[in-house]
DNA sequence: TATTAATTTATAATTATTATAACTATGGAA
DNA sequence: TTCCATAGTTATAATAATTATAAATTAATA
């Protein structure tokens, strides 16, 4: 609870309730969320939330780089919340989005061909582990 | 024209007139283009095409690999139609999305951590060598 | 305390996309 | 040719994510 506040803090948003819990779920659960996944979830601890707030408070936790959007999944917006960046891989078959801790090698630069790089996003598309060997049991079935 | 139907037929898609309308404008204009751009293009040859077609057709030519779907902006999808795979960058300043020729060293695996991968987009996002250049002229201004 | 600003909420509006069903064109079979 | 089945197209409505707006609440400050 102190440590939320200070990461908020830490990043000059001020830590209200609403910012304190949201932060706290993007902590605790899976990564890459959508909107009302969180949503659903506060509704648990604040019944009176306001999804508004939920787009707001995502927003703005992006805009001071507490989170970063991922639009791997052509529906909605996806939220990643951890420290080293990474890419993804959305699994087809499940709908799963995995990390993907592959090294990039554009991961350094800052410019290509005369344009200035601020964020890399590897999206990766295919079957994960899992599906693969349901497939494989399936299959021997 | 022929080519057209040519390149439909080759992939097993029945060439309609809307449908060959529409590869005819991937094919001529800047790629990367979202439905409505499209649609608008369509307009000026056939007056009562519906957008429900462009719908469909985009996603028949995305299922038989004429097409690549992008979703590098979170607004829509953007269609791809260039043969050799390729990464994008989005330029925050002027919104234009740019093929980015670096080369991948993922472009042939096909298999990390265990996962089945049938597909790799790169999202690069930054300011584009353009904006960059009217940026520094401004501030010479 | 009074006042201002920041935050949250409720609500409506916007927009991309999908679903549905009617309509049209096409290509055989009778 | 006529009938029928099918694929393709269109018009329309429905869905759902997101944004806009304004009112209400909370916090901060003088």
């Amino acid at each position: 609870m102190e440590d939320l506040i200070k990461i908020l803090q830490s990043k000059n948003i001020h830590p209200s309730h609403q910012r304190i819990k949201i932060l706290e779920i993007l902590e605790n659960n899976e990564d890459h969320m959508n909107v009302n996944m969180i949503y659903e979830e506060l509704l648990k601890e604040i019944p009176t939330i306001s999804k508004t707030t939920v787009y707001n408070t995502l927003s703005t936790f992006a805009e001071k780089g507490l989170v970063h959007c991922l639009t791997i999944t052509p529906e909605e917006m996806r939220y990643d919340y951890r420290a080293k960046p990474h890419h993804h891989l959305l699994c087809t078959q499940c709908g799963r989005i995995i990390d993907v801790d592959v090294q990039c090698p554009y991961a350094d630069v800052m410019e290509i061909d005369g344009h200035r790089i601020e964020e890399i996003q590897g999206y990766f598309k295919g079957t994960c582990r899992e599906c693969l060997s349901h497939d494989k049991a399936q299959i021997i079935k």
